[in-house]
DNA sequence: CAATTAATTAAATGACTGTTCATTTAATTA
DNA sequence: TAATTAAATGAACAGTCATTTAATTAATTG
């Protein structure tokens, strides 16, 4: 009598899991579009049809993908930030914490942010407020800074975007087992990100 | 007798540039692979089969396209860059350019950026090394203003990664005819990459 | 064990894929 | 005007596409 009890002949939760990393790491390496339902059927080891036990469409393998790499991504910087700190430490930890995150999640990172535009009007639009709010966090931080003139720059937005980009950008190049460490390399990007903003870090000690 | 006189029939010239054009654009809303050679006669205006008079291949449109605005990027350069100029000077003049050649050239930057996978070997190559002549541009300026203590940051590649990030980024979210004037947007940029490098702009004039 | 049902298969659907090709159209030259 | 040829047509090719469906398998329950 056990509600949460499996009813009979389900082993499928196994099946979901390997349909979402297979499919996760299909577009990554050749793009939404150029994946097609039986690439993904055989690198799971099922027939094509078993796929729509789990998806109602292909399209809807890349939103929920996205959409779960989006909420990981909110709940992190969430459990991350802190109340009240002041700017300048707020942006460092930002700066550190996205590095952190990215470096870890290449293939996620590359479609959520490769493919937005292979998603239709729904899922586009969720993406694209969450996204939106992450953006809002760093926006804030720059803002708080200008308001007590911490940060010597003039437009928020812009700023926001152009350390986005670089931080971001950390995934066209690093590989593990690289040249750097990571913490190396979160070293380099928040020592760039706190000056870009016309501060330094305090006694550069990296 | 005119030998450089076009022979019988021909208005092919015209067809090749809307080619060019439509296939352009549509890549860079939907992708490469998302794009039919039918889509790309039904833009141009012509029979699919005529689209293999200019040529050979659905891959060489997208080859030829990525080419020549590699080959255009780097004679722009060529034709922009002051030899024996000071690192901090060619460092901001090397930003101001990217910003203004990029902004410009949405839909070329994006799909050279986002279609590079979709390049098969030999097409592929030949951008890559495009692109690694165009970022050793920007790496041997950082280099120089290391060597000689004007710039304050550990290493070149990474720094040299993080600014090209920062400033093709600006393609993500520039619309013309916004807030901001590109050359409003072009100070900003400019003034972050030297204060990230560790390097004020004189004057902050702007 | 029998009944139930989750999970999967295998085959089929019609639409669309990049590319080829014999043929036609039309612009230019001698 | 007649000959030449660049340019474009439009149908056909052999596959592949995402998706649907009926039938089958296999794990769990009472």
């Amino acid at each position: 009598m056990n509600v949460l009890a499996r009813t009979a002949g389900s082993r499928g939760a196994e099946t979901a899991k390997i349909i979402r990393q297979k499919s996760l790491s299909l577009f990554a390496r050749h793009g939404f579009a150029a994946v097609s339902m039986r690439m993904i059927a055989d690198a799971v080891g099922v027939q094509p049809g078993a796929l729509y036990q789990y998806h109602p469409t292909k399209q809807n393998i890349l939103a929920d993908l996205m959409q779960s790499h989006m909420e990981t991504l909110l709940q992190a910087w969430e459990n991350e930030t802190q109340q009240g700190e002041p700017p300048q430490a707020a942006l460092e930890r930002f700066a550190r914490f996205h590095i952190r995150f990215h470096i870890t999640r290449p293939d996620e990172v590359f479609i959520s942010y490769m493919e937005l535009r292979s998603l239709e009007n729904e899922g586009f639009k969720i993406i694209e407020a969450q996204r939106k709010r992450y953006e809002g966090e760093l926006k804030a931080i720059l803002e708080a800074g200008i308001a007590q003139k911490t940060f010597a720059i003039d437009d928020a937005h812009v700023g926001a975007m152009a350390i986005l980009a670089m931080l971001t950008g950390v995934n066209t190049w690093y590989r593990s087992g690289g040249r750097l460490s990571q913490s190396k390399i979160e070293d380099i990007y928040a020592k760039m990100v706190l000056r870009s903003v016309g501060c330094a870090m305090e006694e550069d000690n990296v």
